[in-house]
DNA sequence: CACGCAAGAGAGAACGGTCTTTCTACCTGG
DNA sequence: CCAGGTAGAAAGACCGTTCTCTCTTGCGTG
């Protein structure tokens, strides 16, 4: 009975049989995403992972090829839940001008948790400067991905009066307030950046209706 | 005559002496600053450094006493190079509005730099975690002063017309947007994000004339 | 003036640590 | 049986740091 510190040896879901999802792959995967959130990818090595996951060597390897393949993973899942939960706040929204409202919100929720520490793609391209590089890849198909979301919706709300400028222009500036708002907060302080970006959405909104 | 590769023995300048600044210094110094920005700081090792300054071991760690200083000193010389440009636009323009389009203009002017990365306090900032991290409280003065900068030319442009609002507010705004154009420009593109960080100052100032 | 010496800089070996990755061996449940 | 897990050793590279040795330069002293 050499085996003391062992988490439940055959796991509370029977079906871990299959190679796409798996409970250690899980565990793996969200263990290492708060990490590399919290403490950056590059300061976070593989062995850190496997004593708080905890997962062994050989089962790692098994689940990803390389580090790297992790931090992909790790990103597109940041994405995904990204993508999910503005879609939700879209399709909730009576109005497009209402839509843009919740997103803001919820950059602005963001700010306030108490575990925010910036924005996971910045934070990722600020370590990964090589253009080239699969995580830069991720890192644009989000951006772009947002952009074009809030060129959208800034377009139908442009629909009611199409005098006030262009959408581009619109989504670009709601853009460039996130990304600051997300780069300062842990830095200057939630409360005063958190309403600093709530002012500069609504004069935006209130600029055009 | 077996040493062959060595870059001007002497040195130009004759007085190498004093122990505070040489040329073998100032070489390492420039050449890691540049490292450091371009490619990232914990990305960039002692070796590579070596070999473009060109500069042996010795001679690094008898300038340095660690890497982590040598980085200190890359950030401070940013601060102060940083510094003396925003005191000489201020002193040059003819009143604090022109003086804030001027900061407005250095900042969309450093964006168009075709080996612009990003703001390097803002970069350091990812790299380096833990707040109580000497490189840190250097990002944190920076930024301190910045606003506090910003602060005092928005409260002159106020003593006007006090009616528009807090010069905080105003000065927490700006902050946002620069850190965000200087986030984003090199991702979506400078020319793009550089213009709409332009109609951002313009806006902010024209809003409270 | 000649000499010697301290000091800055070059060249390179080497140490201890950490990182990612690979490998072997054993155990367990369907 | 075998797929997926645990356990641990170890290879190979890299990183920051220390060390020894040599060369050159500038300056004060005898």
């Amino acid at each position: 009975m050499a085996t003391a510190t062992r988490p439940a040896p055959g796991g509370p879901s029977g079906s871990s049989r299959g190679h796409g999802r798996s409970e250690a792959r899980e565990r793996l995967l969200s263990t290492a995403s708060a990490l590399f959130y919290r403490e950056g990818i590059r300061a976070v090595g593989v062995e850190r992972i496997l004593a708080e996951a905890p997962v062994t060597r050989a089962t790692f390897y098994r689940h990803f090829p390389s580090k790297d393949e992790l931090v992909l993973a790790y990103l597109r899942g940041v994405d995904a839940h990204i993508r999910a939960g503005t879609q939700a706040a879209i399709d909730a929204a009576p109005s497009p001008a209402d839509a843009l409202r919740a997103i803001g919100t919820a950059v602005a929720d963001d700010l306030a948790r108490p575990d925010f520490r910036g924005c996971a793609f910045l934070k990722a391209a600020a370590e990964y400067p090589d253009p080239d590089d699969p995580v830069r890849q991720v890192v644009l198909d989000h951006r772009a991905w947002y952009v074009a979301t809030l060129t959208g919706l800034f377009a139908q709300v442009f629909g009611d009066s199409p005098r006030r400028g262009k959408p581009e222009h619109a989504a670009l500036h709601f853009v460039m307030m996130r990304d600051g708002a997300m780069s300062g907060a842990h830095l200057d302080g939630a409360d005063a950046v958190g309403a600093a970006f709530h002012r500069g959405v609504e004069g935006l909104l209130t600029l055009l209706h």
